[in-house]
DNA sequence: GCCGTTTTCGGCCCGACTGTTTTCAGTCG
């Protein structure tokens, strides 16, 4: 078993605890044990096997969990969690989704109501019996009802991040089988949007069929829908991934690329041009209507040059007018990985990282970054032990300490400071001023009306240290939608003031969306793109932010992070 | 349940808000 299935395990058991009632600090142990697990580098079953080895090695496992963990790799459970699964329906942990219900209140209607249904739930909101319970009203069932049909809504998607996992592996698994040339994935997941709704992988080669046996057999794969001569589609994973899998003939790959990836908007444009040209443009090929004979498909490019265009980037097909630029000669050059520089936003465990500063540097050098950011949280977030005055101002003075002695990358002090409710900084201005870059973020009240959170968020810009304006509207993918706000007004204002915004590339967030980006791009904003890294291996969330800002249209002049670190930092002193 | 140690038990998890109360438990970040 993969440490990931082992964390899920491990944190599906902590969340039964919860709801069970059970000593939080077993809980929160239990979660630990779940991250260092994820986290660690070696198979913890290998681990688990070599005599000479311990698993109380790794900081967070102890005697309890050393014991827990083999009972997983065992039998792919362990008593603790088979128990509680008897007392409450694993169904019944969808419930810690819906906003408004935490375990206390799960437990209270479960035992009332012996109901672990979403369905159920709703009803009991509708008949209005979650009132008579203890500590439950009006107010709450209204609040339950609301993110129940936002819950809907989100189940059925997926993050890129997770999708692109599951592409990843089963490529290469296809890239082994005999008689395969080529694997590419298509859809959205090829145009990098946030989340996806299934996935889409064409197969061309000699003996290109003998990958869907493969794909069939495959362990992760649970339900297999259909399987025909050319396609197979199948239940991948324990979320359920709808993956299709599509042989094609070496003369139509090209077309099917572009017919596979869309998008439909995409799509139905480009037809309609073929038609006008005479052409007919199908997965199969692009063909002249008049003989039947074929034109183009064996390249994606051969396409949309036979159409008269440049070849678009996948990010860029959604219909917002690529389609003009490309006959025009006038696409963007969109910013590429390789042209980031650094990262201006990440924590340690001075608030609540999981990795030293110098850890963090190492990581970044590896990368091949010139340099990085440290961007603790502030004391707003006591949770996270949040820097106050006093130690954000030591720490500006040791990171000057620390690039005298040089870590062979520059470190940039900072910080990600709360912007507080009515829209001022968590620290002082002069406090603030120490530090090389501020990042103004939003980490509570979030529900305030859209006038008063603009108001807020204005105000935060008139702070003479704020750089960053940190993921601007605090959407959480599949968990938690966007905060209301005039976003033009204040993408007007950060302009003026030469306040810079962040893609935020943490999977979850990608914060500001596609389609902000475009917009405040035309408003003449700037940019950063940051991954927010809580542990060295986030580092590598920078290619979904650099995703999202291509389907932005962004190229590399407009992010600050392109730029060499002595250019960066006349920048970020400039004001 | 982990960790650290003043070695075998005590500390770890804080603050604000919300909706339900009528003095506060539960949720959220």
């Amino acid at each position: 078993m993969e440490n990931q299935e082992i964390a899920r395990l491990l944190l599906e058991t902590a969340d039964l605890m919860e709801i069970a009632g059970e000593d939080s600090f077993r809980i929160r142990s239990y979660r630990n044990g779940a991250t260092a697990v994820e986290g660690y580098p070696e198979r913890i079953e290998d681990i688990l096997r070599d005599p000479q080895r311990k698993v109380t090695d790794i900081p967070g496992i102890g005697k309890g969990l050393a014991g827990v963990l083999a009972e997983i790799a065992d039998h792919g459970s362990c008593e603790r969690r088979d128990l509680l699964l008897e007392k409450f329906p694993p169904t019944a942990l969808e419930f810690l989704k819906i906003q408004g219900l935490g375990p206390k209140g799960i437990a209270l209607i479960f035992e009332h109501y012996h109901t672990s249904t979403i369905d159920d739930l709703e009803r009991l909101c509708r008949e209005q019996k979650l009132r008579v319970l203890p500590r439950m009203g009006a107010k709450l069932e209204e609040k339950v009802l609301r993110s129940i049909s936002q819950y809907r809504q989100r189940t059925g998607r997926y993050l890129l991040s997770y999708a692109e996992g599951i592409a990843e592996e089963l490529t290469s698994v296809f890239r082994e089988v005999p008689g395969v040339e080529a694997v590419t994935p298509a859809g959205s997941l090829r145009r990098g949007r946030e989340t996806v709704g299934d996935l889409d992988l064409l197969v061309t080669g000699p003996h290109a069929t003998a990958a869907l046996d493969r794909f069939i057999r495959y362990p992760k794969v649970d339900e297999v829908l259909g399987r025909g001569e050319n396609k197979a589609s199948a239940k991948v994973g324990r979320d359920g991934l709808q993956v299709d899998v599509r042989v094609l003939p070496k003369e139509s790959f090209g077309a099917a690329m572009q017919y596979f990836t869309g998008s439909k908007d995409h799509n139905v444009a480009i037809r309609t041009r073929a038609v006008k040209m005479g052409l007919k443009l199908s997965e199969y090929g692009l063909y002249r209507v008049e003989d039947e004979a074929q034109v183009a498909g064996e390249t994606e490019s051969g396409v949309y040059e036979m159409l008269g265009l440049r070849w678009i980037p996948p990010e860029l097909r959604e219909n917002g007018g690529e389609i003009e630029a490309s006959e025009e000669g006038r696409l963007p050059e969109l910013v590429e990985l390789k042209q980031i520089r650094g990262d201006l936003h990440m924590h340690t465990v001075e608030t609540d990282g999981r990795a030293t500063l110098q850890e963090m540097a190492a990581a970044a050098r590896e990368r091949g970054y010139e340099y990085i950011a440290i961007t603790d949280h502030s004391k707003a977030l006591a949770m996270a032990n949040g820097l106050d005055e006093a130690r954000a101002v030591a720490f500006a003075k040791q990171v000057r300490e620390i690039n005298r002695d040089g870590l062979g990358i520059r470190i940039f002090s900072g910080l990600e400071c709360d912007i507080l409710r009515d829209g001022t900084l968590d620290l002082a201005n002069d406090a603030l001023a120490e530090l090389d870059v501020v990042i103004g973020s939003v980490h509570s009240h979030m529900n305030l009306e859209a006038a008063e959170m603009t108001d807020r968020l204005l105000r935060a810009l008139e702070c003479p240290s704020l750089k960053i304006l940190g993921h601007p509207t605090g959407r959480i993918l599949l968990h938690r939608d966007p905060f209301p706000f005039d976003f033009e007004r204040v993408v007007e204002e950060a302009v003026r003031r030469g306040v810079w915004l962040e893609i935020n590339s943490y999977p979850e967030r990608l914060d500001l969306n596609a389609a902000m980006i475009h917009t405040a791009k035309a408003m003449g904003a700037k940019f950063t793109i940051s991954t927010d890294s809580h542990h060295p291996s986030h580092l590598g969330f920078m290619r979904y932010g650099v995703i999202t800002a291509r389907r932005g249209w962004l190229g590399p002049d407009d992010i600050l992070n392109t730029l060499p670190a002595d250019r960066l930092a006349a920048a970020l002193h400039k004001s």
